[in-house]
DNA sequence: GTCGCACTTCAAGTAGACTTGAAGTCAAGG
DNA sequence: CCTTGACTTCAAGTCTACTTGAAGTGCGAC
């Protein structure tokens, strides 16, 4: 009943390329999986885990994050780390939602009016300094 | 009466380092300073819109992409053109905070709950092969 | 058997975004 | 005058996230 699905399987179902899903592994972010006679088998939760990480990296976090928020062994943790863990991201996404509402806003503003200038909005004056996500 | 700071003085107030104002330059996102002796003086505007560029490297968008958003000569543009790239940054900024969302919710799910594995909640579907924002 | 294809490993290459280093310039202070 | 410190240019280095290439393996079809 297992799907058991081949690398070559698993990048079509993920748009990812097999190189891609091999790094992966190597970088310690998707666990690895069997083997039959050399070539890795893969169930159907590779697939939502990758979905995972790539929607992850689309929010602007790098690989040694997504691992930190995927590859920490859940059921080793207490209860209270793991939720300091989560409250760390609820708090980044958090802000990083609310600065996509700022961005938002000037786009909008911008788009029927004709004399915004993106660069000199004044929400951004708190936005200062801040790094990128990726750190 | 205008401020006209030192590549030092604008780091400082961004944060970033000046070699990487300097290649923000040569990058063309920002535009190229007058010269004192052949020296760099900014106007206050240029932190405002350094403040914008790191703004949405955070959000996960490449030097190219921000360099779309910012260094086209608004003026120049007829006002259709100038609305179809506001939509289009519009739609891209709209699922990004609907990924954010996505994630704030799986994770405030798995806060308090023993069971939940992220990598397998079921909104996250719709969320594949979809390629990074930072293209 | 042997063709083709998807797989394997491992090393090296690439692109983007900066940083670092070397060597020199400029203005102010002692 | 000399030093100091922030600036200048230009080339090269670094890090992340992959991709590409070479050389070989396993298996089903003809």
């Amino acid at each position: 009943m297992k799907p058991s699905l081949s690398i070559g399987e698993v990048a079509a179902a993920t748009g990812l390329r097999t190189s891609a899903i091999r790094y992966y592994e190597d970088a310690g972010i998707l666990p690895k999986p069997e083997r039959v006679s050399g070539k890795r088998r893969y169930n159907g939760d590779t697939i939502d885990r990758i979905t995972l990480i790539r929607f992850c990296r689309r929010l602007g976090m790098n690989l040694k994050d997504v691992r930190g928020l995927l590859a920490t062994p859940r059921g080793s943790l207490a209860k209270d780390q793991w939720r300091r863990l989560v409250d760390g991201r609820l708090e980044e996404i958090g802000a990083l939602i609310t600065a996509a509402r700022g961005v938002e806003r000037i786009l909008r503003e911008s788009r029927d009016c004709d004399c915004v200038t993106l660069a000199s909005c004044s929400f951004l004056v708190d936005e200062r300094a801040k790094p990128p996500v990726r750190s």
